[in-house]
DNA sequence: ATGAAAGCGCTAACAA
DNA sequence: TTGTTAGCGCTTTCAT
């Protein structure tokens, strides 16, 4: 082995040190080269892009942001990647990040607020210079942790009453009445309301909240029924809606908290030749890709998954470059569609 | 202001320092028994453990990270996030590595290799501990950076010929031969097979290879078309099949590349009241939740999505952690499934 | 426009 | 079991 093989506790990659020789210059004009080349002559830069080229140079961020405090990282944490709806979020949030040479550190809460708490924790470790949060619902210790960070977060999908710092998203309860009222202008009398366990989803619980609201304004009474196990699934709500159908005879519509149980629901209707929505009308939340598509087509409640994360980096981005973010909570708001299932 | 504000260029953070002199004891066993509580004693663990509590310190891992050489950190690359199949996959990633005190760094090539080039150089600097990549086509550039690196990479979803490190995946050439078989089994003779430009993606490129060669072998005449504009979303597929059959008006059967086509088809099918399987029998991949739901259920191909993430992940951390990877290819195989749409 | 020195907060190596 | 020292690779500050 020749040579300068060091005798520290030295990594083997190419440092910057080494583009510095092969330029002739130091450390510190390599660095301004790559940063901000306007700071540098012409000359040097040629010559610095060239030693970099020759020696396969890759900056090392680590230690960069270890340096300027600046990660370059922003951390989301969503309930679910599977989940195509907030796939849409990180997706969009990866589009205008990209752009802005940021990276995405992904986690996973599992609809957990333990969870997203020990995340936290987790990705405040690494600086993120931003984080995006699902929900407005958080542990005390996360709130505090975050505040204490001092960190631009977004909260998202929600519009939150104690917000941490800005938000993006729009209101759960509002979409939930205007639903129902759309159903109830429709005619519907005895409606429904299926979900999962609230209290595992606060946004869930906000839309069963303004069905709720928008029932008793009408006079009607509510049928909300959060005992869904798996909500997540369509074949749950194909289970939900036969069940449902059986005990409340009377029922003429079902309105459910996302287009996933009500696609399942639609088609066990099919298959069992209830009429849809001559039977029961059927309205999911969501606008998701199978809305469109089905037969009949669901009405639903179309949602800006992929706006909500792309207003989130953008104003994690604004505020990273000084910016004012005005306004720091923003309703990206929602949309009925009737289509013909209800 | 009071006392010690440093004349550094200090974050503001509390540091191991403070938590250190709170416990009474030196940094480095503050590190020990954090990281390796077995290596101090009980005493030392517990005061460290009040000091923590007490400072609300949480640790640096950027910091860390560059001196120990090792991140935390897995970085992965799939072509898209907001496909269902790719977000299990990436789901499956995370359970594993959560458990193990690993984070996901996620980028997202928009299935190109330009892109994923781009990413690879980037996420190198982060010094990531292992790497997963999403399918075997990579741009040169990128295989040297990955082989320079010198860190356990993955690839994923296909299985390589010439790997760059380690494989966890399926022959997608051996399941699109397998469902070809399948239908020419079930008596189906004019089977077309359908997808995107195959170029731009080379795992359906393989499928349709294994279909030309099942037909072949059959001495049936292969119709592969590659044409469909938006191969990920599910109105493509009805698009497709109705000039399919005015084309074609002898076909039997048509294999789509994934089910969100097939199902996309089978919809407009019901609407121009064309009999499924009677008519043409229609056949999907990737047995997406949609697929067992639909009606009739759609015959396709199940891929282990989220076990190629596990699968993925584990092999990760079992070099990292010294152990040997045998296999370092893994065929983690698919399952033809017959329901009632072929 | 360029450079020298210092230091970001932690852990490896060695020592006691 | 615990501590001392040095240094990971970069960017800041201050000087020229």
């Amino acid at each position: 082995m020749g040579g300068k093989a060091g005798k520290g506790r030295r990594t083997g990659r190419v440092r910057m040190e080494e583009v510095a020789r092969l330029a002739g210059v130091s450390t510190i004009t390599v660095s301004r080269a790559l940063r901000s080349p306007d700071k540098v002559s012409a000359e040097t830069l040629r010559q610095v892009k060239a030693a970099v080229a020759a020696s396969g140079y890759v900056p090392d961020l680590v230690a960069g942001s270890l340096a300027s405090n600046r990660s370059r990282i922003i951390a989301a944490i969503v309930p679910s990647i599977a989940a195509s709806i907030f796939a849409d979020t990180v997706e969009g949030m990866g589009e205008e990040l990209r752009d802005a040479g940021y990276q995405l550190l992904l986690g996973n809460s599992g609809y957990s607020i333990a969870e997203e708490e020990a995340l936290v924790a987790a990705f405040l470790g690494r600086r993120p210079d931003g984080m995006m949060l699902t929900g407005i619902v958080h542990s005390e210790p996360a709130r505090e942790m975050l505040k204490q960070a001092g960190l631009p977060i977004v909260e998202s999908w929600d519009l939150p009453d104690r917000p941490i710092d800005m938000a993006a998203g729009f209101s759960n309860r509002s979409a939930g009445r205007a639903m129902t009222e759309s159903l109830i202008r429709a005619g519907y009398r005895r409606i429904a309301f299926l979900s999962g366990a609230i209290e595992r989803e606060h946004r869930a619980s906000e839309r069963r909240a303004g069905y709720i609201e928008a029932m008793q304004a009408a006079k009607l009474v509510p049928l909300a029924l959060a005992d869904i196990a798996r909500p997540t699934e369509m074949r749950s709500g194909a289970e939900a809606i036969a069940g449902l159908l059986a005990r409340e005879p009377e029922l003429d519509a079902a309105f459910f908290t996302n287009d996933l149980l009500a696609f399942g629901a639609l088609t066990e209707c099919r298959r069992r030749n209830i009429a849809v929505p001559g039977r029961v009308a059927i309205a999911g939340f969501g606008d998701y890709e199978i809305a469109a598509m089905a037969e009949p087509a669901l009405t639903t409640v179309a949602i800006p998954a992929r706006d909500i994360g792309r207003a989130a980096a953008r104003m994690l981005l604004d505020r990273l470059a000084g910016r004012a973010v005005e306004p720091a909570i923003r309703d990206l708001g929602f949309r009925v569609i009737r289509r013909a299932s209800a």
